[in-house]
RNA sequence: GCGGGUGUGGCGGAAUUGGCAGACGCGCUGGACUUAGGAUCCAGUGGGCUUCCCGUGCAGGUUCAACUCCUGUCACCCGCACCA
């Protein structure tokens, strides 16, 4: 039976959409399974082959749990606000709207090629307003707790284009699109208190099912460490605090370092007599993303304070402060005491600058190199921690900073709060006004959503403020708190913002009265199973999280966990093992695949390319592989003869079912299929397959090759759609054999391989091996010196 | 630099988690069918000095047994907070 996919791809596509077999049921009495990717951004280019790897493989979980009888909600929409639809909008003159709905009407016929079976009744784009309307409601509400503020923070400036710039589009410290030189300029920002939620974040990973690197890429960004806050007098007659996470090693601090933004620089301008040479430093260090600055270069740089010197508390003697960008501003008190024995930063920085390096914790060679072992060694050349393990003398200093009032014990965090404002003009309006007498003031909720107005030009200003702040008679409005003159607010939200509660939308899309109904929520939480990429672990998944929890603290969710199972696949590369790229040439169009293979070979092979979480490079000649077994399958609709059981087919088919439907759990989709292709060559082999048998294997396949089962299944005369058909049982004991192929060792290496009966115990297993010929050869004038038996597994004997 | 990961035939990968390394597929070789083959079918396919030996980035170690565990080392990939 040829089959001609051009044909029967978009007939059941057509069938699918009519008959709408794939909505969830609003029937809360059901039980649920929650599958969910991520969204995609609709760029202008169309989707690539990289985007269906994902979507194919929960779509296959979603299609295997319906077939299990759960009520799945598997829905799909768009992430849609961004910089590369704006910047395409400035340069082609076309209202960033409009190039929205073409993307999405392209990725949209894309997606519906693919056989996904996306709930479509459940669509959302984030730039629709009667979806940003909430996303604007839960930032109010954020601001309402306290937890949205104003800090100045650094942006990345174009001085030539006037425009705050992403980092991605600083290369190598200039502009990307003019070339000129970019400056960091401070500008004040709203901000998002993540960092209060920091510690849940960590410790709410425990009962989740997130895969391993996952868990501890987020543990790691959020970076809890312990340490300690501590008081050096200097010369000044002031105080800098430093943190430290080895305090145990105070005595060996022998100079302090702050960041060049540290506002004591200013403080100290009168008396620090180089004054005009850390001017310099701070502008060279201002020209840095923090990246840069942190990152190991050969020579530290750096400039001593002429002219203001510390004490260190410890061993009262006076110490040297410098300037130096491998100091960060944002972290800890922005000061650090130097030890150089003992941190591999501070001991460059002493080599290069001739500051003495003072060993106190015994163990390394101080000569070579920092000792930064903390297991290990004890403490020397420190007064009272002498003797003392680390972890003994970091408790021993803490308690001696705390009774002398110079420091105390600090947790700090490496995760940063959440930079909420955008100098943009295609994102969510900051629902927020500046009232002359009352400060910030929330849009009344009544007035949401406050939509984007339409402006003449997408490109910031001048000065670097939105495009929005141009638009007067929008800017210019009344204080809804006292009626006063007030002023909008024209920064708008990152794109971050619409994908942080976006599967929350999913549960009740239509919901105009809130973001989505108590019920809804209820039912559909958590996700069960959420998949995406691993460039998404830090700042997605965080900024997810901690807007579920926040909605769970405001009672707006009674879980505050929002993905039960946390999974990412590996990158589809290039056929030359690259990424793929415009730039590099070597993006593979799916349409193309679609048209030359189609859908099924496509879904089949993206499945079979490799492991799931590991990165694989294309290879379109690999594809027709997928291809031939599909017309392998197809033609077993021309030997199919009978109903029931065909005797050498039925443990292979036991085996089957148990192995496709486990590996679809573990997410093993390509050893599923090798295991289908295995048994269709035994199929082969048999020359025959039963109406009942040959159903059943359509049955394993139609997750993966949905167009084909179906099809299949009509030639066998099936009324019904197979894609919502029962998922087929297996009989443990018919995947069983009766007897097992034992490989038998010598010395460790295989000489040959017997038959046993599946239960038969050691000794029997032992006797059977010793009878082959070739094992009794081997061991005859020999003496045995050892004998393994593991049934199931392997014989192995030891001579001499 | 910091954090996470990967390394197995010509290629993509598999190996029940310490038990026959190379399942399944691509490619390649030979054959069948054919006016034709970039279709289909059949057989073979890690390397070698082929009763045997070698082989999972490299160097050691533990074990009856190591792709799997341990120590060291090299190479590559991803992320680094305004790309999404």
């Amino acid at each position: 039976m040829q089959y001609n996919y051009r044909n029967i791809e978009p007939k059941w596509q057509k069938i699918w959409d009519e008959r709408n077999p794939f909505a969830a049921k609003n029937d809360y009495s059901l039980p649920k399974y929650y599958t969910l990717v991520e969204f995609p951004y609709p760029s202008g280019q169309g989707l690539h082959v990289g985007h269906p790897r994902p979507y194919t493989a929960l779509d296959i979980v979603s299609r295997k749990k319906r077939m299990q009888g759960f009520n799945v909600l598997f829905p799909m929409g768009w992430d849609a606000f961004g910089l590369p639809t704006e910047n395409y909008a400035i340069k082609n003159k076309i209202h960033p709207k409009i190039v929205t709905e073409r993307n999405v009407a392209r990725f949209k016929s894309q997606l519906k090629a693919l056989g996904l079976s996306f709930d479509w009744s459940r669509e959302i784009n984030t730039t629709d307003p009667s979806y940003y309307k909430w996303t604007q409601w839960i930032f109010l509400q954020l601001f309402k707790k306290g937890l949205a503020y104003k800090k100045e923070m650094a942006v990345n400036f174009c001085t030539s284009c006037k425009v705050v710039l992403a980092n991605e589009e600083v290369v190598n410290g200039v502009c990307e699109r003019c070339a000129s030189a970019v400056i960091r300029k401070v500008k004040s920002q709203w901000m998002l208190k993540i960092t209060e939620y920091a510690d849940r974040l960590i410790s709410d990973l425990d009962g989740l099912d997130y895969i391993e690197r996952v868990k501890t890429q987020q543990i790691n960004w959020i970076g809890k460490s312990h340490g300690a806050e501590i008081d050096f007098e200097t010369t000044a007659g002031d105080k800098l605090r430093v943190y430290t996470t080895r305090c145990d090693t105070l005595f060996g601090a022998t100079y302090m370092v702050i960041a060049p933004e540290h506002k004591n620089i200013e403080k100290w301008k009168s008396i620090i007599k180089n004054y005009d040479e850390v001017e310099a430093y701070k502008l060279a260090a201002s020209r840095k993303s923090d990246f840069e600055r942190t990152e190991l270069v050969k020579d530290k740089t750096g400039v001593r304070l002429d002219g203001v010197n510390a004490i260190n508390p410890a061993t009262g003697k006076e110490i040297p402060i410098f300037i130096s960008d491998y100091v960060l501003a944002g972290y800890g008190t922005g000061a650090i005491m130097a030890v150089p024995a003992h941190d591999e930063r501070d001991f460059d920085f002493a080599k290069t600058f001739g500051l003495p390096i003072i060993e106190v914790v015994a163990g390394g060679n101080i000569e070579e190199a920092a000792y930064t072992d903390v297991a290990e060694g004890k403490l020397v050349n420190s007064g009272f921690l002498n003797g003392l393990e680390v972890a003994d003398a970091k408790k021993a200093m803490i308690k001696f900073l705390e009774e002398k009032g110079i420091g105390e014990e600090k947790v700090n965090f490496k995760l940063r709060d959440w930079v909420f404002s955008r100098q943009r003009y295609w994102g969510e309006p900051i629902p927020l006004v500046e009232c002359e007498k009352c400060g910030w003031v929330a849009v009344p909720e009544d007035q949401l959503p406050l939509e984007l107005p339409d402006v003449e030009s997408y490109e910031p200003t001048e000065n670097g403020e939105s495009p929005l702040s141009l638009m007067t008679d929008w800017v210019n409005c009344t204080c809804p708190n006292c009626g006063g003159k007030a002023k909008r607010e024209t920064d708008t939200m990152p794109q971050w913002a619409g994908s942080s509660w976006y599967f929350l939308r999913y549960c009740d899309p239509h919901n105009d009265k809130e973001l989505a109904s108590k019920e809804a929520l209820q039912y559909w939480m958590p996700v069960d199973w959420y998949n995406g990429g691993m460039e998404h672990t830090t700042l997605h998944l965080l900024y997810s999280r901690f807007w579920s929890k926040f909605l769970y603290d405001i009672d707006i969710l009674d879980k505050s966990e929002p993905y039960a199972k946390r999974t990412s696949h590996g990158m589809i590369l290039g056929e030359n093992g690259e990424k793929m790229s415009k730039s590099r040439g070597n993006v593979v169009n799916p349409d193309d695949i679609i048209r030359d293979y189609g859908a099924d070979t496509m879904r089949l092979y993206e499945m079979f390319i490799g492991d799931f979480e590991q990165s694989a490079p294309w290879n379109t000649q690999s594809i027709k592989g997928c291809k031939r077994f599909l017309d392998r399958v197809m033609n077993l609709v021309d030997i199919v003869s009978g109903t029931g059981v065909t005797p050498e087919l039925e443990k292979p088919m036991h085996k089957l079912i148990k192995k496709v439907s486990a590996d679809i759990d573990n997410m093993r989709f390509n050893t599923a299929i090798a295991a289908m292709m295995g048994t269709l060559n035994t199929i082969y082999d048999a020359g025959k397959i039963t109406k009942d048998e040959l159903i059943t294997f359509a049955k394993l396949l139609s997750p993966f090759a949905p167009h084909v089962a179906e099809e299949i299944n009509e030639l066998l005369g099936g009324k019904d759609l197979i894609s919502v058909a029962k998922w087929p049982e297996f009989d443990e004991s018919k995947t069983i054999d009766d007897t097992i192929e034992l490989p038998v060792q010598i010395n460790g290496k295989v000489r040959s391989t017997v038959l046993v009966p599946k239960d038969a115990d050691k000794d029997a297993i032992l006797a059977i091996a010793k009878s082959d010929e070739k094992i009794a050869d081997s061991i005859k004038d020999k003496t045995v010196i050892k004998e393994i038996v593991v049934p199931g597994k392997i014989i192995n004997i030891v001579i001499k």
